[in-house]
DNA sequence: TGCGCGATATATCGATTCGATATATCGTGG
DNA sequence: CCACGATATATCGAATCGATATATCGCGCA
């Protein structure tokens, strides 16, 4: 949510769009969790509600309140929340706090799961390039490490249905594992790159 | 855990040890999860805790309450639970309600996300043929879905970080896809192979 | 013209889950 | 003899989920 609020202003519907996008249906998050961290953001600063509209595209015909019309309690939540053809939106910015939290929370070398993962893949361009080439090492290791545990036969006897799914889930480390090396080999040749242009410059 | 203790009765820390198993370590369930999910099916009846101990290897030199100990507090908690020279264990067997709960459970169609489905795979075995593949065939149906939905191209300009990520994660699909159609495939091969052998007997 | 439907949008509820923590026992090794 | 790690049960607060409630807007269609 700070990632995407960082770009521009955005309302609670549309940062969950834009995060089913980014995590997929599965890991998507869920309203019950979005407005209430929303809520949490505000609470500690880290976002601010605006009333200005910053936002996309809006259609045509919009309502603009003209001012002079205080004491019309309609008007007054016209002018605290946007109106923009859809329902009433409240839109949210980051604020400077906020922008220090999530480059804290994308250098922090803590949450390994898929789905922190995920994110951090979808910000890391505002990373440096070390530390970029830190977080995708990082998370090699621990790829290598759970193909370690799968690859290793199982102790039990177990059914061929459940072999199957462990044989699959070890393909599937190994495929990430690939995906992985390759984004590293990528990172490395463009900072090579970049450093030998510094250079010859 | 219905589905591990429909085999035998096991204690806590083993169904979490199992669960994890076959879940991964990714997808495993927590002790706040386990010991609370454990009574609240004692409490709903699906299963019981069990004083005998017929439990897995039991070092020798166990203590075995030698009756007439009536009064002493300490020995009445040895006779409630098991003690195999770790800490004192409460062991839980399926009851023939929970024996029903768990083929609903087994056969319901709904659930559809990764953990349901590594989860069914590992007990379809206690499925019927039939059902079985029904089962594959549902979450083919779903992959195949999700896979439309990775394949079709962004809408918006995305980094080449999450376009990697999208990328990666629609090739994951696919290989999940080849997977469940090999599965499929088995399964129509050995049913045929069943009927077959029965028409001829 | 009006009316229902689906998309957009915010919000909350109860149940469940998680991660951390507390507590205790036992076997092993130093 | 005691520290440590594995085994084992349990609970707490915070976060998450899925369901549900509510409301507005645009579109199509009778």
């Amino acid at each position: 949510m700070l990632g995407l609020l960082s770009e521009q202003p955005r309302h609670g519907y549309e940062l969950k769009k834009r995060l089913s996008e980014i995590l997929g249906p599965l890991w998507g998050i869920s309203f019950g969790s979005l407005y209430p961290a929303l809520a949490r953001l505000e609470r500690s600063g880290a976002i601010e509600e605006v009333d200005d509209d910053d936002l996309g595209p809006v259609p045509s015909g919009e309502f603009v309140p003209t001012g002079s019309l205080k004491g019309d309690l309609a008007a007054a939540r016209r002018r605290r929340r946007v109106r923009t053809g859809r329902r009433t939106r409240k839109a949210y910015r980051i604020t400077d706090q906020g922008r220090a939290l999530f480059r804290e929370l994308l250098n922090e070398p803590a949450g390994d799961d898929e789905r922190a993962f995920a994110l951090k893949l979808s910000f890391c361009r505002y990373l440096d390039p070390p530390g970029r080439l830190a977080f995708l090492e990082r998370r090699r290791a621990l790829l290598t490490q759970r193909l370690l545990a799968e690859r290793k036969p199982a102790t039990r006897a177990i059914d061929r249905y459940t072999r199957s799914l462990l044989e699959h889930r070890a393909r599937s480390t190994q495929h990430d594992l690939d995906w992985i090396d390759e984004l590293i080999a990528q990172e490395r040749a463009e900072q090579l790159g970049d450093r030998t242009e510094g250079a010859s410059a």
